[in-house]
DNA sequence: CATGAATGAGCCTTCATTCAT
DNA sequence: AATGAATGAAGGCTCATTCAT
C-alpha cells in the first residue's frame, strides 16, 4: 500500500533532509527577526511572516515559541564550535600565539554575525537563571566548550613558554570576556573594523600586560 | 550622595522632598521585582504591590512603565559615578595601582548589588537600539563617564611610569569588559567571592601580562 | 494612610457585597450564553458582551474560563439545595406522599430554569471524567446532596407505611432518574407542561407500579 | 434503506464493500478516539492515527468532521435496533415480563459498550437543538424507534393483564429514563455489575411499585 | 486513493493604562 | 493624591480542512 517506492534512493533522508532544511530556514528567519526586533517583541507572526509561512507551520517543526528559540541558541552553538575546532586543526602546526590568534578571530567573526541572537539569548538567559535551568545549563555547557578550548591552547602556550602558567587558570575567562566587549562595543559603535585591527591591542595587552616591560 | 538638597524653602522643599521619597521607595521596589522577575515579566502591578501602593499611584510618579524603568537606570547611574567620585577623591595621594584597585573595586561591589538591574536594562537598551535611541545615549552616557574616569587614572599611570602609553586608549575598554565578565561569573556561579581576591589575577594580567617576563 | 474610614457602615463588606453582585452578573451571564450557544461554543467575548463588560473584567472576577464555569456550577447547585431545604422545611408536618411531591416538584422547576446549563455542565462533567477529578466530585457531590434528603424522606415515607422497605435503597436514583429524563424530554418537546401534570404519573406509577392490583 | 445495491457486477459491489468496510474501521477508531479523549477534544487527526491512515484519507470517506460522527451515530443506531428486533422476534412466545427484561438487557449491554459515545453524542445534539436540526431528528426518531418497540411490547402486556392500561402512554419513558439512569450511574461507579442484578429492582419497582400492597 | 505539510481564522489570556470615586 | 476596577489591543497556540505530490 504504502509500496510507492520508486527508484529512489533515500525516501526516509529525503523526507528528513527536507524537514531539516525547513527547520533551518525558520530558524535563520527567526534570527532575523530576533536581530531586528528584540526578544519579546519578535512575534510568532513575524517569524512565519518572514519564512513566507503561516504560523500554522512553526508549530509542525517546533513545539511551541521557547522551543523554537532554545533550537535556535543550539544550532549556532554548535556552528561556532564546528567553526573553532576546523580553525584548531587548520593551525595544529602553528605556535600559540598565532594559534590564539586565529582562535580568537573565529570567536570574534561569528559573534559579530550573529551579535544581535547572542545578546537576545543571553538576556534570555539570565532573566530565567532560576527556573527553567536546563535550558541556561545548555548556553552554558556550550561556552564552557569554548573555555575548555582555550584551556587546551593556553597549555600549549604555558609549554612553549610563551604563557606564565600561575595565573593559567584565569586566562579563558579574560580572554572571552574581553572578547565580549570588543563585539559589544563593535555593535554600538556601529563602525565595524577589521578583525585583526581590534585583536591586535587585545593580544598585546593579554601577552605583555599594560606595565612596561 | 543623594545631596539633592538645596537649601529651599520649607513648603516647597518639603513636597519635593516628600515626593522623591516616593519616587525613591517606587524605584527600589521596581528593582526588587525586576531582579526577582526579569524585564518582561515584571508587570506594574507586581511593583505596586511591592511598594503597598496601588497601580494608579506609580502613575502619579511617572508617566508610564518605560520612564519608570529609565528613572530607575538614571538613579542607579548617578549613584555609581558618585560612589566612584567618592573614592577618587579618598585616594587622591594614592599610587595608580592602589587607586586602579579601589576604583575597580566600587565598580565591583556597585555591581554585584545591582547586578541583577543592571543585566535587565542592558537588556532592554540592546533591545531597543534602534528605537528610543535618547534612551540609550544616556546609558552608554553614563558608562563613558565611568571610562573617562578611568583614563584620568590612566593618565596617572602612565605619568607615574605604571603603565605603558601606546594602548592607553584601550585600558579603561579592557579592564571594564573584564570587570563586566567577573561580575557575570560572579552571578552564574552564585558563590560570591571577596571583592579583592577577585581583583588581585586581574590587575595583576592586566599590569603585568601573560606572559613571562 | 488607608483610614478614609467615613462614616460608612461596612466599607469592606460594601466592597465584597458590590464584587459579589459583580460576580453574580457575570454567572447570569455565562448561563445565558451557555444555554444558547452551549459549552464549546461559549466564547469569553461573549459571555462579556452579554453582561456588557469587557473581557478583561471577567478576569478580574474569575482566574480562567474552566474557573468561571464551575463558580457557576457551584452557585447553582447551591441554589438548589438552598430551595430544597427551603421546601423540606415548610413541608416537615405534611404526609410523605405530599412531601415528595413538593421535593420533586422544586427540583423540576430548578431544573426547568436551568436545563441548559445543566445538561451543558453534565456533559462537561462527562468528558473529563478522568482527568479533572475535583471538577466532577464537586458536581457529584451536590447531587449526592440531593439523594441525601431523598433517602431522608424515604425514611418517612417506610415509617409511615407509605413505602415498602425492601427496595429503598434504589428509590431515590430511581426518582432522579426519572426527574431527569422528565426535564430532557420537557427540553425536547418545547412544550413546557405544568409541572404537577407531569408529576402525577410518576408519582403513581413510582408508589403503585404499573401492574395492576 | 442503504438499499442502494441492485445486483450489479461483482468489480463495483467489490469496491462498495471495501469502501464500507474501510468506512466502519474509521469510525471504529472515531469511536474509541471519542470515548477516552471527549467530543471536542477529539482531532481528526487522532481518530487518523488511530486508524493507521493520515488525516487526508478521512476525508475521502466523509464530508468532514461534523459527517462522520454523524454516521458513527447513526451506525450505532442501526445496529442497537438490529439487536432489539433480533431479541423481540427470539422472545416471541414468551410472557410479556420476560420479554421485557430481555428488551431492557439489550439495551443495557448495548449502552455499556457504547456508554462514553452516547453520551458525548447526545451532548452534541443537545448542543446545537437549534441549528443543525436534522441532525437532533435523526437521533431523536432513533430512539423514538426504540420507544414504539416499547410500546407494542406494552400492548401485549396489557392483553396479558400484567399492565394497568391507564398510564401506559408514560411507560416506554419512564422505563427509558430509568435504563439511562442505570446506565450514567454505572459508569461512573466504575464497577460494573451484572445487567440482570441491575434490571431485577427496576423491574419490581416498575410492575409493582414502591408502596406496599 | 493516500499522504501529510500548509493554512489561517479563532480563542483564551495578559497587562499597561485610564479614570471615576 | 490614592485607589483599583475596567479596558481592549495583542499574542501564543490549536486544529479542521485543503491540495499538491
Amino acid at each position: 500500500m504504502n509500496a510507492r517506492s520508486t527508484s529512489r534512493s533515500k525516501p526516509q533522508s529525503m523526507r528528513m533532509r527536507m524537514k531539516e532544511e525547513a527547520r533551518a530556514a525558520i530558524l535563520d528567519a527567526a534570527e532575523q527577526v530576533l536581530a531586528e526586533q528584540g526578544l519579546q517583541a519578535t512575534r510568532m507572526d513575524d517569524i512565519a511572516a518572514r519564512v513566507g509561512v503561516s504560523v500554522g507551520t512553526l508549530y509542525n517543526y517546533f513545539e511551541d515559541r521557547q522551543q523554537l528559540l532554545e533550537a535556535l541558541r543550539d544550532m549556532r552553538g554548535r556552528e561556532l564550535l564546528a567553526l573553532l575546532d576546523t580553525e584548531l586543526e587548520r593551525s595544529l602546526q602553528t605556535p600559540y600565539r598565532a594559534r590564539l590568534h586565529g582562535f580568537l578571530r573565529c570567536i570574534l567573526e561569528h559573534s559579530r554575525t550573529h551579535f544581535r541572537l547572542l545578546s537576545v539569548l543571553l538576556e534570555d538567559s539570565l532573566r530565567h537563571g532560576d527556573s527553567r535551568e536546563g535550558d541556561l545549563d545548555r548556553h552554558l555547557a556550550m561556552w564552557r566548550e569554548v573555555s575548555l578550548r582555550l584551556e587546551h591552547l593556553g597549555q600549549q602556550g604555558v609549554k612553549e613558554g610563551a604563557l606564565r602558567p600561575e595565573d593559567a587558570s584565569h586566562y579563558p575567562a579574560m580572554l572571552l570576556d574581553m572578547m565580549q566587549g570588543l563585539v559589544l562595543r563593535q555593535l554600538l559603535a556601529k563602525q565595524p573594523a577589521p578583525a585583526d585591527e581590534l585583536l591586535a591591542p587585545l593580544l598585546r595587552c593579554f601577552l605583555e600586560g599594560a606595565a612596561p616591560r
